[in-house]
DNA sequence: TTCCATGTTCCGCA
DNA sequence: TTGCGGAACATGGA
């Protein structure tokens, strides 16, 4: 689930639910999520603080807590938030819950380890740390920026737009379905784009992220014509029902039209 | 049992 | 410097 459209999702959610009551309690159940940071050092950081405000980056949510530190959440690729009452059960996959004063959880749960918890007392730091791109979906990504980014680059479209040095955001999902809205071959290099080609493509990546974010990322809830519910070998393209081929780029699965794409 | 999976990172090679 | 393939991480679902 978690790129960019999933993540505005659980800022959403998180916004809804966890907001504003203090930390009574972190319970780590395993500890691998926090990549060494001591799971007593979180627990003693957070406590009577409260989860002030949320902001994204890319696939990262942070989350200010009043005491000017921020709790950074990636999702990996099972990570999910669930807010329960008190007498709720803990979900079989928490590897963080946080108990506030109301008694209320929240927890980080993900099937898998590849997602991290940590803290930061600056989150421009971090993404800076981290070597992130702008997020995809922010302000101060215009079209003209958005060329700059791609100039100079010789990669291929797939494994450019997932490199999240670049654009942070997308991932291998979401990539699949701004190709094919926008009509390229995930196997075309970045250089081989025309102007118009980058244009549309800036167009067509704030579109798509936003109205997926929209949708809450579900893939039965998009509009009729995406590509995410068709995402497996040999399905009817949504707009010429020509087999979705299935392909191997950067080691991933990647999925396309071979008519509406171009090259095949 | 085998294969595959929405992420990231490291290595070796071009 | 850039980019690619492959492997690794850890675990569950089909």
């Amino acid at each position: 689930m978690p790129e960019l459209p999933d993540v505005a999702g659980f800022e959403r959610y998180l916004d809804a639910t966890g907001l504003h009551r203090r930390i009574e309690r972190t319970s780590v159940t395993d500890e691998r999520i926090l990549d060494g940071l001591p799971a007593q050092g979180l627990g003693r950081r957070l406590a009577g603080a409260a989860l002030e405000s949320t902001r994204r980056h890319g696939k990262s949510l942070f989350v200010r807590t009043s005491r000017d530190l921020w709790l950074v959440l990636h999702f990996g690729m099972t990570g999910e938030l669930a807010y329960y009452g008190e007498d709720g059960e803990t979900p079989r996959h928490a590897k963080v819950v946080w108990t506030f004063e109301n008694g209320a959880h929240l927890v980080y749960q993900s099937r898998r380890l590849l997602g991290r918890v940590t803290l930061t007392d600056d989150p421009e730091a971090f993404v800076e740390q981290q070597e992130l791109g702008p997020d995809a979906l922010c302000e101060a990504l215009t079209a003209d920026r958005f060329a700059e980014l791609l100039s100079g680059r010789r990669g291929r479209l797939q494994g450019t737009f997932t490199d999240q040095s670049v654009l942070a955001g997308i991932g291998n999902v979401w990539v699949d379905e701004v190709l094919f809205q926008a009509g390229l071959d995930p196997r075309v290099r970045v250089d081989e784009l025309d102007e118009d080609d980058v244009a549309r493509l800036y167009r067509v990546i704030r579109r798509v992220l936003r109205v997926s974010a929209r949708h809450g990322a579900d893939p039965a809830k998009l509009p009729r014509g995406y590509l995410v519910p068709r995402r497996e070998a040999d399905a009817p393209c949504p707009r010429c029902r020509h087999p979705i081929a299935k392909t191997t780029l950067g080691g991933r699965a990647t999925y396309s039209c071979p008519r509406c794409q171009g090259g095949g």
